[in-house]
DNA sequence: AGAGCCAAGCAATGATTTTGCGTTAAGGTG
DNA sequence: CACCTTAACGCAAAATCATTGCTTGGCTCT
């Protein structure tokens, strides 16, 4: 997130937040992502164009705060029983959310107005976090599990450098097959 | 490249894409990425701004446009003897310049202004090929290689991701650490 | 409850983007 | 080689968007 100054906790300044949000998010559902222009977002949300400007800076940054909260997960990865399991179905679905033109769309916009890397590294915080549920509840189960930075890097990274470089090579069984790499070739030895 | 309607190959089109594509070089490096505008770069360049939005709609196509020009490997590369030296020195050196600061400006700027994923993909397309080099000479020396897409997964995509979304976890060491991954585990058995 | 301060509103100004129309230069044809 | 067709450019006006100084309103803290 990365609202100009701070933003205050409560009252008028989260209101504000919220209601121009919640304006972006409309305007692309109606009209579509390229109509969009600050004024346009100012009028539907009630506020002038200059609070935007203020305290965004400029219709890129606005875009990239509203992407990052839509690419927050909105559940915790299932629980399936197994590591096996948790990773080809979690893989499956985080491939599915973020190939689809919409997660595309958000991804590129959370990159694009994003001065100092902040918003991007939120995504992939994100990802970590369930990667890394994933694992420790496999580790509780008594499994032996891969680092972290291993699915990052052979699981997570492969479907995003597709996704944003080579569209077209994407298909379910291409997460399981990621998945596999790593259970069967980078797992630590037990 | 995505000029609007297809670019006329010789004469006046030709010379007004070239002192445009120079004109945002030129201004990039005196006055620094976030100060251009299109009219500054069409006075730079003797053309009117309105060429410019109708050739490639907006600043931000234009820019992907230059970025994936600057993106293009200037030579092959450089043969060492061997598979894993070839594919260490290249990973290291795609890693170095893709990671500074101009170069990740530009994988940001060629990824912004890329309505269809044309661009991107050229990207893409300059590491496949780079890759494929390698692997053809090491295979004409009679060295085992494996898949294209192994390398683009497991070592191409990584960096990229981490430059990306990660900044701050990247050193030449990373680099050859992935090689080294592929080199041994993911290389197909002898 | 009152003081101080931060953020939002308003409005004027300046810059950019869009568009219609006339002109020029490429590329093709007789 | 001259002519014809058409895409692309220049110019200028109009519309839209971005910026900024100043004022006003509403949080937050004491």
């Amino acid at each position: 997130m990365s609202p100009r100054p701070s933003v205050r906790p409560g009252g008028r300044s989260a209101r504000v937040q919220q209601s121009v949000h919640t304006a972006v998010r409309e305007l692309q559902a109606e009209r579509g992502r390229p109509d969009l222009t600050v004024p346009l977002i100012a009028a539907r949300a009630g506020v002038t164009p200059s609070t935007i400007y203020r305290r965004w800076g400029d219709l890129k940054e606005l875009l990239s705060d509203v992407a990052v909260e839509r690419l927050r997960p909105e559940a915790p990865p299932a629980d399936l029983g197994s590591l096996r399991e948790d990773l080809e179905h979690w893989a499956v679905s985080f491939l599915e959310e973020m190939s689809s033109p919409a997660g595309r769309c958000y991804i590129r916009d959370a990159l694009a107005g994003d001065p100092d890397g902040s918003n991007a590294g939120q995504c992939s915080a994100y990802a970590i976090e369930a990667v890394e549920t994933i694992l420790a509840r496999a580790a509780q189960r008594g499994e032996h599990v891969p680092p972290t930075d291993a699915v990052m890097d052979h699981v997570v990274a492969p479907m995003m450098y597709r996704i944003l470089f080579r569209q077209g090579l994407l298909d379910p069984q291409y997460a399981r097959d990621l998945v596999a790499t790593v259970f069967y070739r980078l797992m630590p030895l037990p």
